[in-house]
DNA sequence: CGCAAAATGTAGCCTTGGCTTCAACATGGC
DNA sequence: GCCATGTTGAAGCCAAGGCTACATTTTGCG
């Protein structure tokens, strides 16, 4: 029997790890995905999003915006010309459109499950982050929305 | 009239602003429960939390598991002497039950909306960081637990 | 136009939470 | 009882994500 040298974590303490490794793999890229989420609606709103007009929203000074932005640019999400405000990629893009539609769902089941409006917006911007593709499709079907409409 | 200076974020902004600022405060919180979380479980189990059995549950070093543990006895909720182990103060182990209760309820929500067992164990290690007392008590609703049994 | 105000960007600091490496300690098996 | 092995702890590195302070650029208004 291969003897596992170093003491790997064994059985259950394997799968608690992770269940937490996954947990903080989550929460890497959770703000990432509030960036480009604001972003795109930004965007869409009103045509422009300006670093100043992204901190604001997110409660951040502006030079922790920029800092995040350009991290967002190192991984292909987003591009900006110098004072020319930002856009995303067209991989920034389909992420924002999976990070809104994820958003939504869970705002609507945090409702559907009798949770305060107010409420149910705040919480889901920490939960929509730790929502796997099938808790995802759970809700869906839970919502009575089937993925695949065919 | 306060006049606000410095372009203060305005209604809407100013909402998402919060949500976004709760939602970073969980996330700052969410490590700290994780550990009392597990240090009260291998208390109840073994009798002792050793810190190379913390890590090797969560996944990580045990260099850093070490360091957490000094910054959960700086805010009061542990407590140890060299070589010895780790305890939970009183504070330490309230919080234990707290988050330990909230964990089992959010996976009873997972379960009951129709995710499976394995993945509503790995989304509830994020997602129940960032459920606050009002979804808390409608989850408990919902899965038919009033909060006062009276 | 010209210039003040606003927006943007840069630099540098801090804490957290990862890691590896090495040193010191404790203990169980012989 | 000793000492090999495992555990613990300390040190130091790194990236992320906050901040303030300051420099630079753009823009809008008189
Ligand atoms: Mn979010
Ligand atoms: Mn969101
Ligand atoms: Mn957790
Ligand atoms: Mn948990």
């Amino acid at each position: 029997m291969e003897d596992d040298k170093a003491a790997p974590p064994a059985g259950d303490a394997m799968r608690e790890a992770a269940r937490h490794a996954s947990a903080r793999s989550a929460r890497a890229s959770a703000l990432l995905h509030d960036y480009v989420e604001l972003i795109a609606d930004l965007l869409e709103g009103t045509g422009e999003a300006r670093p100043t007009d992204i901190a604001r929203r997110l409660g951040v000074s502006h030079a922790t915006a920029i800092k995040a932005i350009a991290r967002l640019k190192r991984e292909g999400l987003a591009h900006s010309k110098p004072y020319r405000g930002v856009f995303l990629t067209a991989e920034g893009q389909a992420l924002a459109a999976e990070v809104k539609a994820r958003h939504r769902v869970v705002v609507d089941v945090l409702l559907a499950l009798g949770v305060p409006a107010e409420v149910a917006e705040m919480d889901a911007e920490g939960i929509e982050h730790h929502v796997s593709e099938a808790t995802l499709a759970a809700f869906e079907r839970f919502l009575g929305r089937p993925r695949t409409p065919g």
